[in-house]
DNA sequence: AGACCGATGTTGACAGTGGACACATTCGGC
DNA sequence: GCCGAATGTGTCCACTGTCAACATCGGTCT
């Protein structure tokens, strides 16, 4: 056989790895299975990734930059400008399309959370569109158009961020799975309101 | 011997899942250690439980009961009083306990969460102190003292419940995590001012 | 060209897990 | 005292992560 040597194998596993992740969550990822459904041995892996921890820090990574792009797509679909309803149509896309990507993809928004590398480490490794900045980002439109006080940011964004986490990850896993999704969005709707009613 | 029969091993099981549950997170609850522990054949456990993931919701329950009982203690110990301040004083504290929880107990915070029941199972099965109800009645409390309008205790509910449990995620398990201790307390003093700020 | 070597992939083994089955022991009610 | 039900044991299987030894390929040096 030609293919002794797969060519690419490490982007394989991986992309392999974010299909599991997709369907089963993060505890579906196993080493054996993706190897299983890259048509390699069992073992190969171990030449790409120290071990299985790796593998899922690599699938978070992805999982993080898919949020990322969903996020951008979001925003620059947002009504363009520099007013103050555009900041504040800003914030509200990018808080929807989060939770919006947690239901969607609800493995791979599990995985992205649960196996995310360590920030301490010496390479922090930032995914290009990289989530958090992007919030950051969009809270320093509402301080560029005087709605938040420069004082205030890294409050705002934190409570922005924590805001939709919490009701992504209550909803996800939480005491509040259950809820059908109708109700659900309502309440995101109401509890996004409550959040603009706290940066004026 | 005379302990062939464990007596309780039901309840016993449960303790030594919660010690695991304590020092390991979810991951660290295996059946074959709480047997071990226990003093008993591994398979002893599936008398008591379906499966492992009946043991775990066990575990579960008694973490959202810890969860629970902080919070009462943690209210009660607020400046007592009918008062618009005390109201709020009550609201800062059960948030405070419920992240002071969440970083004192990180694996039973974890499980609890991981694996609570499913809400939409025919016996919803309440935990007696029971923290979401909690954080309603302290919610109420600021509707009684007239800060919150009725019409927005539900949303306001939610706001308070999923800031802190993001915030909880997030340092625990998310990209915040490795944020040193004095920063994190920090951050959720400002935290909770945007709360109140949001409730004005 | 031909030998060589590092990177890559394979096979085999081991310990640990959850789970299913048949069997053993003990307790409570008659 | 006896019998059935409850409870615990032993054995087995499939699966996983990980390690060690071996096989194969591509490129480099002579």
């Amino acid at each position: 056989m030609s293919t002794y040597h797969h060519g690419n194998l490490r982007a394989s596993l991986i992309d392999t790895g974010v299909e599991l992740a997709r369907s089963e969550g993060p505890g579906g990822v196993s080493l054996r299975e993706v190897a299983r459904r890259a048509g390699v041995s069992h073992n190969a892996a171990y030449r790409h990734f120290a071990d299985k921890d790796a593998l899922l820090t690599e699938v978070a990574r992805v999982g993080m930059q898919r949020l990322g792009e969903a996020m951008v797509e979001a925003v620059e679909a947002a009504r363009p400008g520099a007013g103050a309803t555009t900041a504040l149509a800003r914030l509200r896309a990018t808080g929807k399309v989060y939770v919006g990507f947690a239901f969607a993809e609800p493995g791979l928004f599990r995985t992205a959370f649960a196996s995310c590398p360590d920030p301490t480490d010496t390479s922090p490794a930032l995914t290009d569109p990289d989530p958090f900045a992007l919030l950051v980002e969009t809270v320093d439109g509402l301080v560029a158009a005087g709605l938040v006080e420069e004082d205030r940011r890294d409050a705002m964004v934190l409570m922005c961020w924590t805001t939709v986490h919490g009701y992504a990850t209550l909803h996800l896993d939480g005491p509040l799975r259950g809820v059908p999704g109708d109700e659900r969005d309502a309440a995101l709707e109401r509890l996004l309101d409550e959040v603009e009613h706290a940066l004026t």
